[in-house]
DNA sequence: TCGATTTAGTAAACCGATTTAGTAAAATTG
DNA sequence: CAATTTTACTAAATCGGTTTACTAAATCGA
């Protein structure tokens, strides 16, 4: 017993296919299918258990109501949590998510874009790396539904969705500052995304202002493909030079540094502060203690799902930018 | 200048839509399409970047390269490492996933299964609560390609992919008996999951089989709605019959208990000894101790796809079940 | 009561690909 | 050189829905 389709359905009732859509389709009455005829072909499909091929319907109407999930990597626990809140608030309008991982590379990237596009995805959200704009722009000028979020390129103009960056990290790296560190590294994954840059930056202004001298020598950049060796690597030649306190632009390595720091450096815990964008449980209670930005992770997810319907609905030129508050929570 | 169909790229350069779609499909010496032609259509649609509609592709060959990822929770490290993993598995192979998280939700995972079967999913990877086996022994019996990780039900034949629970938890509780552990006290998350049951089953196994008297009291279940709070209210209330040692069933609620230890009970921290379902880098240095059950999880990820793909292609009856063997990790 | 309108429904086109069954012209064979 | 085969290509059906443009019968209004 093979699954049967609306053509199977108008057979067997003796109606035709129109016919049954439209009653499927909840648009009996404005067509003028008497209320005997309705009952009886729903009765019939819910005997049945007809369900209808969504493909099919996709191809007939061009949209699929499934949205594209394009970011650096979907088991770290940011793009994750982000990804866990967005796919309930999608269901909830009968949206699905297809995922999409980058590793930060612009080759996968262009091609998960183009994937999404193939399949017809009504809309993206993305933490795009905007290493090459090409793909984008030319989505853009289509006014394909996107929405960005976590990260920004100061030359693509899009709907975004962002949290301040530059003045948020200032205040955490000064927060270590007043307690008394002098001496401060910085470890990050790549900078070429502008918004890990303004946390960079944030961090440079925090020393500045408190007549630090900037010393490039102490910012470190970890190669992504192997997070948990080069953190550690880098670490280690940040703590050999002894720097009093570390600041590092997202969760995932500081977790690592965490990691590192309670494996190999186990006599340091208590003279080191860090400070993380990024707030995680663990850093409640981990040693050395984390002064963190946290994000408004519920609420960016909000953003992403309202913001996006919006640009689906109405084909509005305007871009949206909203840019939300993290809370900086004090560990010292 | 929309997008160009296959009946555009024909009309334009003067050909039928079948032989654009025999060359476009490499099948152009097959059908005696000539080689002059062939250039000609590929120099063309490269040249206007055509890009086929996935869709029309899946109405017509009932196939859509997607797989459906079905699992409790796709924001927990666990399916999400998991999820990563088969992501760039199946992109390598021309798959792409749709995610769903069912919240160990009867309900949930129903509508879900159906959402992917009506989107024509050509296969699934499912971690299912197997709360009722109704829709799936369905899919089953249509032989819908379906491989099974992390829980199985002893009710349900189909091709699984797990550890070995009983006795990695036995050997890990009598790690802590060992060391001179007397009350040990187990926190688990829903163990209507047969997986979740036999680890269960370890742990009274290697009392029993140590002479400590299994006390039902001592096993607690947490409410997996609000994780966090149930595990503080259930520890708590265990900490207050002085027990010794914890045993978890999986790492997110052994995570959880962590964190409550250190902001609750820090005097507690060295007294203590936890066993955890599960491994993460946390456990490298966090205290209390935990001394856990690694699962394989590349490998997991590994036989998932292979085995997977194995079942879309052949038609083959038998069920495939797999058991890896889990490797213990000692920190006492 | 007769033309106009409403009711209840259907046939056929369409979405964009694949695939089957064919055809006309050129090349080969006996 | 006629019959056969090969080459190069195409028309039309198909997948499973939605939607537009109809029609026949019943009802209504004056």
């Amino acid at each position: 017993m093979k699954k049967k389709s609306i053509k199977d359905i108008a057979q067997d009732l003796g109606f035709s296919k129109t016919t049954v859509s439209f009653v499927l389709n909840n648009k009996g009455d404005e067509k003028n299918i008497s209320k005997k005829t309705q009952e009886k072909i729903l009765a019939y499909v819910h005997e049945v258990n007809y369900q209808p091929n969504q493909i099919a319907k996709s191809l007939k109407k061009g949209t699929t109501n499934t949205i594209g999930y394009l970011v650096p990597d979907i088991s770290n626990p940011f793009y994750a949590k982000i990804g866990r809140l967005i796919e309930d608030l999608l269901a909830a309008k009968g949206y699905h998510l297809i995922i999409g991982s980058t590793d930060e590379k612009q080759e996968k990237e262009d091609s998960l874009l183009n994937m999404f596009v193939n399949r017809q995805v009504d809309g993206l959200i993305v933490a795009s790396c905007f290493e090459n704009l090409g793909m984008l722009k030319t989505l853009a000028a289509q006014r394909f539904p996107m929405v960005f979020f976590d990260r920004e390129s100061p030359d693509f103009n899009g709907n975004y969705i962002l949290v301040e960056n530059k003045d948020s990290m200032k205040l955490a790296v000064e927060k270590v500052i007043l307690k008394g560190a002098k001496k401060i590294g910085l470890l990050s994954i790549t900078p070429n995304v502008y918004s890990l840059k303004l946390r960079i930056d944030g961090y440079k202004q925090a020393l500045i202002e408190n007549s630090i001298e900037v010393d490039e020598d102490l910012i470190r950049i970890v190669e992504t493909d192997d997070l948990k060796e080069s953190t550690k690597t880098q670490l280690t030649s940040l703590m050999e030079q002894k720097v009093d306190a570390i600041a590092f632009t997202n969760n995932q390595i500081t977790a690592n540094a965490i990691w590192v720091m309670n494996t190999a450096f186990k006599a340091d815990l208590n003279r080191m502060d860090f400070v993380s964008f990024d707030n995680i449980d663990l850093f409640d209670y981990s040693m050395p203690r984390v002064t963190s930005v946290a994000q408004p992770i519920p609420e960016i997810a909000h953003y992403l799902v309202d913001i996006l319907e919006q640009v689906m609905q109405s084909d509005e030129e305007e871009c949206k930018r909203i840019e939300l508050k993290p809370k900086l929570i004090e560990r010292l």
